[in-house]
DNA sequence: ATAAATTTTTAGTCTAGTCTAAAAATTTAT
DNA sequence: ATAAATTTTTAGACTAGACTAAAAATTTAT
């Protein structure tokens, strides 16, 4: 069994691995755990004895299978509990994420299990973002982000990049949701922003926001 | 806000309270936290600092109104995630203990109000155990002690005293829930044990087992 | 190839929570 | 009223997890 700290760490390491493709270093786990990388450097050896990651000093870490199964399961659980507050409890999906953090450290095996059933066993989190099964496997999207779709044509929101309660609040006064169909009818190159057509509106969003909206063409 | 442990404190502290009336002693405590004298009285300490409870070296500990008031949330918070679990999620009601030790610690005032509507407002848990309103108050049920009732009287099970997994089993062994309507037809004056009538069949218990089963008489 | 800048680790400190062993206070028994 | 037994507190130690400051290693720039 791994303490709330450790499953934390292990969380940002998978989230940092998948990012980088590549081993993840102490301070990039400090930055994401808004931690000193002293600390960092302590708890990688204690995951490290656990054999949940592989460490050689001032290599940076790589999670171990062990390690990407508890890391996963832990994000299993935290997309479940995600999407049990926004269905079921009336949350907004803008609410959810303190509390998850929260309720992904619960242990407790049939919990979960049994949780995914009465959900019905969905595949997605209310932000778009994929939950992994028993196994530990996340499947991957096709998704890309909404800045690098090309003029006049449609697609469909299915996801967020920032999924901060400033971002997502900014989503919702627009009437931008999952599911939303979009299309970029204009780009302005000198500030790279663009308008989309949303809801038979026009909008004009920045690159910040289009980095940050994960779109499905068709 | 409170810790995991302190929070643990105040609910043992809370129930002990109301068992014995009176203030509750450092061993009490030790006893039922199976811990340390020693641990206690420096957590005490604590408590008594953050005026959670009233302190006088060597006489013992009285919750404040906050520290009751404390102790109830998390009390209210535990009850309602086991009628979640039993009723929700197929839990059986000698199971849902330990899950719900967990989630009572989960620090979310709109997650624990949202569940209370999700579930209908529920008075008391799946043993039998009333469920403290937001403001920590708890209705007094007028139950007794299945012992105590008198040959030949009718009565309705509505709670448990003991609610150890080995106990409740026993109990669904034999078709004893809450709501089952039972009545004493012997009782034995050597080794106080007694038969009662459930679902049409006669059972033989001992004192053991009518001592920890709550009825209503009509 | 060295020097400078950056990253990472180490050493030492701190708090929360627990423990053991010993001291102090209280309660019970004679 | 003392002595014995019990309860409670104190003193000191330990672990997990975090921090600061300084040392060591690595990377970047000249
Ligand atoms: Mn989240
Ligand atoms: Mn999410
Ligand atoms: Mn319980
Ligand atoms: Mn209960």
């Amino acid at each position: 069994m791994n303490t709330f700290s450790e499953e934390n760490y292990l969380k940002a390491i998978f989230h940092l691995e998948r990012h980088l493709g590549d081993s993840v270093s102490t301070n990039a786990i400090a930055k994401k755990m808004e931690t000193k990388a002293s600390s960092v450097t302590d708890m990688i050896k204690k995951l490290a004895d656990k054999n949940l990651v592989i460490y050689k000093k001032y290599q940076g870490v790589n999670l171990t299978d062990q390690g990407r199964f508890s890391a996963a399961s832990v994000i299993r659980k935290h997309r479940l509990w995600e999407v049990f507050l926004v269905n079921e409890l009336n949350f907004s999906w803008d609410e959810v994420h303190d509390v998850a953090e929260q309720l992904e450290h619960i242990k407790s095996p049939k919990l979960i299990n049994e949780l995914d059933a009465f959900l019905e066993f969905p595949t997605h989190d209310p932000h778009g973002d994929p939950i992994p099964d028993k196994e530990g496997n996340i499947k991957k999207t096709d998704k890309i982000v909404l800045s690098k779709v090309s003029l006049n044509e449609d697609c469909i929101c299915v996801g967020v990049n920032d999924s901060s309660a400033d971002f997502l609040k900014y989503l919702d006064k627009h009437q931008i949701a999952l599911g939303s169909h979009l299309k970029v009818i204009a780009k302005e190159s000198f500030d790279e922003s663009m308008t989309i057509l949303i809801n038979k509106t026009k909008l004009n969003i920045s690159k910040a926001v289009s980095n940050n909206l994960y779109v499905k063409t068709n």
